[in-house]
RNA sequence: GGGGGCGUAGCUCAGUUGGUUAGAGCGCCGGCCUGUCACGCCGGAGGUCGCGGGUUCGAGUCCCGUCGCUCCCGCCA
């Protein structure tokens, strides 16, 4: 690190000094990380950002190893002597400064410490995350959390170095805002000036750089604060940071071109092992049914097959049934497995997850099939499925049968499931994978408003508002990026023409009243010469959560939300300001 | 909103079919210790078993309620 101003606290870091430096007079602080009193010999492990340092104190330093005795964890101390060379067999391997040792002369006390509520010096006991978030200041003096938030950092800068290489211009949009259309609810905020009327917290920048392309900024990007009023999930917090940018006189090639440059920059500045760009692309229905989902993990096989034309007509009654009803079979070759029947009934349990009745399990055999499954299907069914799943003798062939929305999803999480199960996951390999080819709309089910925008309503439809099929047919010129599984972003080249933009709203059933009182300043824009342009938004938390080996995006967060809300450390419900509420027209409930 | 799991010392956890005085490791406090680095040795303190009710001769253990945490579904990219 670079050296600090020499003060009455310090001159070095801790982390710093090596065995060039010994003989030199220094003065460091910081932490009290461990002490370790021989009685007449004191050893305090010195921490701050940097790294640790060993102080030893003799008994001849007088005051300073009367003061030394006194020491407790996490007292804060500046500590100044010489810098000495350790003895062979006194030399720490695990220490960067291990080499190396400070003999204090003189210590001074900055300030002392309770013992803290939980251990900071290891990393290895998994501490309640109440607790954690109670005692933040605390928790993120941890290794773990210093050495995320330095991860953090470092992918942040790099892509902006390389957007700002590319000629991006970082420009901020505002948090007080109005709604934006990503599906979420909004984060609301009363105005003082106009009652009755609100903000929204913007659930991304979308309109906004959307303004900044028609306004001729040709390449804008933000690290951008979005806001969505839902529940919290692992990878899904209320308020997250997105890499946001958005290019004119682009298509779908220029985006992703770009974003594979940032984040094999990141990538490579962070040592994390993927294969060099461009990634694989895989269409949206192709994803569904080979992965049963749009952010699949390719890390591994256990690839999913249709079966329902091969087993047409058979016996089995279950099966039957479905198809009789329009709905799917899908299948997997889970391996040569042997599951017990308690293990089988767990992997109903993950498909009865996502509404599906039950996975069927058959053992392919040199005959074809054992069990009594067997028998309800002909000798070419069976040898029809066997080849289109590719299956030996002994292999376990696990089947769900259910409508075309449910079989999907449900054995998409039993693909998962069986990865995690059988460890066949790689741990030093990491694929990303674009996905394209998005239906422009889906079906809610809700009369009134029988579509949405599976994406969000700016995205450029592909095929016609009155095709084949419908605007049920129609695809979005959208691309999202799923790495491991995980979906880290998603783009869109957006929609340039005010007639083009106004039949998006007409077929979401948006009366032109409710587009412009919603959109109207994007809508205004579109009629003075919008340039075709396009963006994507990167989830920087997850990726860094990724990146960092990570469950949770919570840990790569320096203060993130509980599952409560109200106090943001605590979870603890937030005092208001009353006055404030009552100048506002808010009543409490 | 629905479902599963959890709640015992400051932390992480154990606690048998309901049974007498609720334990361990770490931490903390005190003592000893001049080469440790997860220092070591000796001693000690520390508990409303989340909270409320019930069953029982007897509840950390069983039942009901409630609060909190957590995972999953819904919701959400």
């Amino acid at each position: 690190m670079h050296l600090p101003r020499p003060n009455d606290y310090r001159d070095r870091w801790t982390g710093d000094l090596r065995v060039g430096d010994v003989g030199s007079e220094v003065r460091v602080a910081g932490w009290v990380h461990r002490r370790r009193d021989h009685g007449g010999l004191i050893f305090i492990d010195l921490r701050e950002r940097s790294g640790i340092l060993q102080l030893v104190f003799h008994p001849d330093a007088g005051e300073a190893f009367a003061a030394a005795e006194r020491l407790r964890p996490e007292h804060v101390v500046s500590a100044r002597g010489q810098v000495v060379v350790r003895e062979a067999g006194n030399v720490n391997p695990n220490l960067p400064t291990g080499e190396i040792e400070l003999a204090v002369a003189e210590l001074e006390l900055l300030a002392e410490s309770e013992t803290p509520p939980f251990p900071l010096d290891d990393d290895s006991v998994e501490v309640d995350e109440t607790l954690r978030l109670k005692y933040r200041a605390l928790d993120l003096r941890r290794q773990a959390m210093q050495d995320v938030m330095a991860l953090r950092h470092r992918v942040i800068k790099v892509m902006r170095d390389v957007l700002d290489e590319r000629d991006f211009l970082e420009i901020e949009t505002p948090i007080l805002t109005r709604s934006t259309p990503e599906g979420a609810r909004d984060f609301l905020v009363p105005s003082r000036l106009q009652p009755g009327s609100w903000y929204a917290l913007p659930q991304s920048p979308q309109l906004f750089k959307q303004l900044l392309m028609i306004g001729g900024y040709e390449r804008y990007f933000q690290i951008a604060r979005c806001f969505r009023d839902e529940d919290l999930r692992g990878f899904r917090q209320p308020e997250f940071t997105q890499l946001d940018l958005e290019m004119a006189f682009v298509e779908e090639e220029d985006v992703i071109e770009v974003m594979e440059t940032v984040m094999a920059a990141v990538f490579a500045a962070t040592g994390f092992p993927v294969a060099p760009a461009p990634w694989p692309r895989i269409g949206y229905a192709d994803a569904m049914l080979r992965y049963g989902t749009d952010k699949p993990d390719t890390r591994y096989g256990l690839e999913i097959s249709e079966v329902g034309p091969l087993l047409a007509g058979s016996e089995f009654k279950v099966f039957e049934s479905v198809l009789a009803g329009g709905g799917v079979i899908r299948a997997l070759n889970a391996g040569a497995r042997e599951m017990s029947r308690s293990e089988l009934d767990g992997l109903n349990e993950v498909v009865q997850r996502h509404g599906a009745k039950a996975v069927a399990p058959i053992y392919a055999d040199a005959d074809g099939w054992a069990g009594n499954l067997a028998k309800f299907f002909t000798a070419e069914q069976i040898a029809g499925v066997n080849a289109e799943l590719a299956a030996s003798p002994g292999d376990l062939l696990l089947f769900v049968a259910d409508s075309p929305e449910v079989a999907p999803v449900a054995i998409g999480a039993l693909r998962v499931e069986l990865a995690e199960r059988f460890e066949l996951i790689p741990e030093d390999r990491h694929d990303p994978v674009w996905v394209v080819d998005f239906p422009m709309f889906e079906p809610t089910g809700d009369p009134a408003h029988p579509w949405t925008a599976i994406h969000h309503p700016f995205s450029q439809p592909s095929g016609s508002f009155d095709g084949v099929g419908g605007i049920g047919a129609m695809l979005s010129r959208n691309y999202d990026l799923a790495l491991d599984g995980v979906e880290i972003g998603g783009g869109s080249i957006r929609i340039n023409r005010p007639e083009v933009q106004e039949q998006v709203f007409a077929a979401l059933g948006m009366s032109e009243e409710e587009a412009q009182a919603r959109f109207g300043f994007l809508l205004d824009a579109l009629h003075y010469g919008a340039p075709p342009h396009g963006g994507i938004a990167m989830g920087i938390d997850r990726i860094v959560a990724i990146l960092a080996g990570r469950d949770s995006i919570r840990d790569v967060i320096a203060f993130p939300k509980t599952a409560s809300g109200g106090d943001p450390l605590t979870g603890a419900p937030a005092p208001v300001d009353e006055r404030q509420l009552r100048e506002l027209g808010v009543r409490l409930a």
